[in-house]
DNA sequence: CGATAAATCTGTAACGTTACAGTTCCAAAG
DNA sequence: CTTTGGAACTGTAACGTTACAGATTTATCG
């Protein structure tokens, strides 16, 4: 009942010369189909006070037309941006996982309205800074956070103000956020145990900065694993993954070449092992003989450069999907608590 | 004459409320200063026709409040997007540009009302959609496009609808755009260069992607080279630096052991330095002493890695500083033959 | 038969900004 | 004294969208 198709009501639509060239609007599909820009908006959306044929009919017009809503109409209305805020803190490491967090992120935001905004800052700058940006001028409906530390500022502050966002990284804050982060804690125990099972009895490790809350995890997995297998710590804290490559070659130049060398090196992070194996060569020794040395890294050149290494592989290209998926759900209302996941090892010799 | 502060006339803005919590608008300075808001607007954008005094009132009063106009509403009504999008086609080398290329863009884009959108896309799809998205739905004011081939459609495709661009790498079309190119064909002559002044005499190319615009500059640098040493070519066109590392490898190696084995090896790229020399290895060559190798890298690790590797450092943060200078002036309207740009080689030999 | 409800559809206003076409005031010119 | 003109300011409308409060039509009930 009620085919609709000659119910073309009074003025609706006063120019018909919307149809030319430009970009289709909620107008352009009004017009055509002869309905009200409120329907057509509704009919789009599926409300339930729209006709089944009605939104059938739109759909088809829309479609033919290639209609795609206005950003700036939708975010103007309803403050919705449909952006995701991806923000960085820009050191070595971070540039060379980068590219793979973005495909990641961008792989699931495809086929999604959102759309993918980089905003790095200098390390040395104010960390505060990108992310009171974006609150101040709402220019995200959520934010992606890398380099968490345990106590964290830009979070705490997000969290007050009710923004949507994900962390790569656990934090120790009183409240649950949605994260994702690697298993830090398994990858340092993993690499302790196999040392351990080519002998090794006096390990030292290349740690991460210490004001990260991976650094945490990994020197807890890093004990666990020295008590279990009985094996010995050598120190090495007064270089990071983060120190230029230089230091850290050299370091572990002279470290190896001290009375008191290790025979065993974990290494967080795939530069750091290329600067450490150098700096193990420059004191005369060779990797799988004198010593060995555990290593993670994100490129996966590690095995090809030198194949002694015991290697393995931490995939940014699943901690973009996995923090994307969850900043989502997150915005579309998700309990945080279910938002949270853990990416575990997988030894480059066991693949 | 007329001081102002007193000519609160009649119904300007009618709600006082505006003052709390809320971003600040334009009306709320208008209510503030007892102006119109285009009088504010026009203020703001320091136009001829308002009064110095007005103007300086109204910035003052903006800067209190941490005014920033709100996006949304500019582009609803001005079409401006005061957005950047990069669009990237994915493969295994570009992701680890992409972060010291975000990052130089960043760089630039920092202090201007420009945001960055990356954009990227799988490489066996069509790589229009992102153009097309771009150019269809207006969302950006101009592009940044990688992997820029000699005839490239997409690239025809922005000169056409004239949305402003820039390129990373040179074409052959008919038409001056700008761009920023790495200089290939220097860098192929002179790693030539270096492998005839170590006594090489057979040379190989492990060479970029044909299809590929730096691709043909490097290999008529490499032959220019060639010619002007006297030495010669082992062909090794099978391959190129995106073949996956164990084929490059395997490849390699069995080109090593063959009996018109090169004693010079260049390679674009920095995992196919590390491939490439595996390969070598594999086969029983060393390399500074069998065989030399020279290569470009973005990393920076090939020196650590294996330092008789003749070695220089593609500079990406440098080319997205560029890339972003030249689109932002594009923008601005300047012509396109005046931002053009190379970058010369750095070998680090030379540092 | 009138009243009420349910199902569809609609116009108006508003989000924040700017182009445009005024308006107001005052000084200088005729 | 009127006219002209310029300087300084202003209101209205529009960009595309959606929330809201109706309006219209048809079916159902008493």
């Amino acid at each position: 009942m009620v085919s609709g198709s000659d119910r073309v009501s009074a003025g609706k639509v006063h120019a018909p010369q919307i149809l030319e060239g430009e970009r289709p609007t909620l107008k352009t599909i009004a017009y055509l189909t002869g309905l009200g820009v409120t329907t057509v908006s509704r009919a789009l959306k599926d409300a339930p006070d729209i006709g089944a044929e009605t939104k059938e009919r739109v759909r088809l017009v829309a479609r033919q037309l290639g209609y795609q809503p206005n950003r700036a109409g939708v975010r103007l209305r309803t403050g919705k941006t449909n952006v995701i805020a991806l923000v960085l803190g820009m050191d070595a490491e971070i540039m060379s996982m980068t590219g793979r967090m973005v495909y990641g992120i961008s792989d699931v935001l495809t086929g999604t309205p959102y759309h993918l905004v980089v905003t790095p800052h200098m390390n040395s700058a104010d960390p505060m800074v990108p992310v009171r940006y974006i609150a101040e001028t709402g220019s995200a409906d959520g934010v992606i956070l890398s380099r968490t530390e345990p106590d964290d500022a830009r979070i705490r502050f997000l969290a007050e103000r009710n923004i949507p966002f994900v962390t790569h990284g656990r934090t120790e804050m009183e409240f649950i956020h949605p994260y994702h982060d690697f298993d830090n804690e398994a990858f340092a125990y993993q690499a302790v145990e196999r040392l351990a099972a080519r002998g090794r009895k006096r390990i030292a490790i290349l740690r991460p900065p210490t004001q990260l809350t991976y650094s945490g995890h990994t020197m807890t997995g890093f004990h666990r694993g020295l008590k279990a297998f009985a094996l010995e710590e050598v120190p090495l804290d007064w270089i990071s993954v983060e120190t230029p490559a230089a230091g850290q070659k050299d370091a572990i130049e002279s470290l190896m070449r001290s009375p008191d060398a290790p025979d065993g090196l974990i290494c967080c992070s795939g530069s750091s092992a290329i600067a450490a194996a150098a700096g193990i060569a420059s004191a005369g020794k060779r990797i799988g003989r004198e010593v060995d040395m555990a290593a993670k890294e994100a490129a996966g050149v590690l095995p090809w450069f030198q194949p002694e290494i015991i290697a393995m592989n931490e995939d940014f290209t699943s901690a973009g999907r996995e923090l994307a998926r969850a900043l989502l759900a997150r915005i579309a209302g998700s309990d945080p608590a279910t938002l949270q996941s853990i990416d575990m090892s997988t030894w480059t010799d066991e693949m």
